[in-house]
DNA sequence: GTATTGACTTGGAATCTGTCCATCGTAGGA
DNA sequence: TCCTACGATGGACAGATTCCAAGTCAATAC
């Protein structure tokens, strides 16, 4: 994610010093974040900071496939930065918690035709559930 | 789903006319509505229903697992009462369509152990992205 | 059949997410 | 350095869902 920066650069995106620190707070591995956690974590480096800001720069951030939506399991959207390495999610019944997975094969492959619909398929995403360790333990 | 009532009230659930009417509402095939609409449609048989039973018996059928919660791909949550008998969904990119669909071999085995973080894994949603025969058509 | 009681329903307020809009500020080119 | 178009702001607004206090009723016991 580190020349995320460049990319939009060299994309034509105007830098600001919001989207700056927008980009920062979504580097990383396995962070998915809901909108106002990204508000939260922008705002301790930045803190007049827009919650109208926070939800451009993720659209924006979305729509240049920077970004993956991930539609929130509760209320809220969350987001996450490894858009541009294809992979799935684990996430935790009990607390949440979400991992990024990269299960073997392509799921696609076994949606056969006659279960298609007469649909043109184009992607698939997984959402595995189950315990982690520590909501497991009790 | 004939018999969901009977299930039900097996299970020590209190009867009563709203709650009857709900399930008559998620009685079908590649049925998915939102709470809104189970709300209009369950107004059309019971005027007086209010729109916080419908939630509230909706997220008892959820915990029951008599239902399954899709998240919404805009902005509302649907509900799908085909939970006893495991599918996952197509949807149009388009128009937002939604069918059931019962892929090939369990999604399950192709998370390899190495990437379960520990976690006990014990189900896979998939959801399937295109264009309907409808959307497709320029 | 009637009384009883605790679970269920109601409707309106409150909350949580997300979007819109008019105005102000500023990054980046001239 | 100056301009200007694009971005930021914050407050209003809207949609979806949850909360709450008060009234109602299904199921059980008598």
């Amino acid at each position: 994610m580190s020349n995320l920066l460049e990319r939009l650069r060299g994309r034509g995106w105007r830098m600001t010093a919001q989207r700056r620190v927008v980009a920062e707070v979504l580097d990383g591995e396995h962070i998915h974040l809901t909108a106002d956690e990204v508000l939260a974590r922008a705002s301790a480096r930045l803190p007049e900071i827009s919650r109208a800001t926070v939800y451009n720069t993720l659209g924006e951030l979305v729509s240049l496939g920077e970004v993956m939506e991930l539609p929130g399991d509760g209320r809220a959207k969350r987001y996450d930065p490894n858009a541009h390495r294809p992979h799935h999610h684990l996430v935790c019944s009990g607390c949440g918690a979400i991992r990024d997975v990269h299960p073997d094969g392509d799921p696609l492959a076994a949606l056969p035709a006659a279960e298609r619909f007469g649909f043109s398929v184009s992607a698939a995403e997984v959402t595995y559930r189950g315990l982690c360790p520590v909501c497991a333990a009790p």
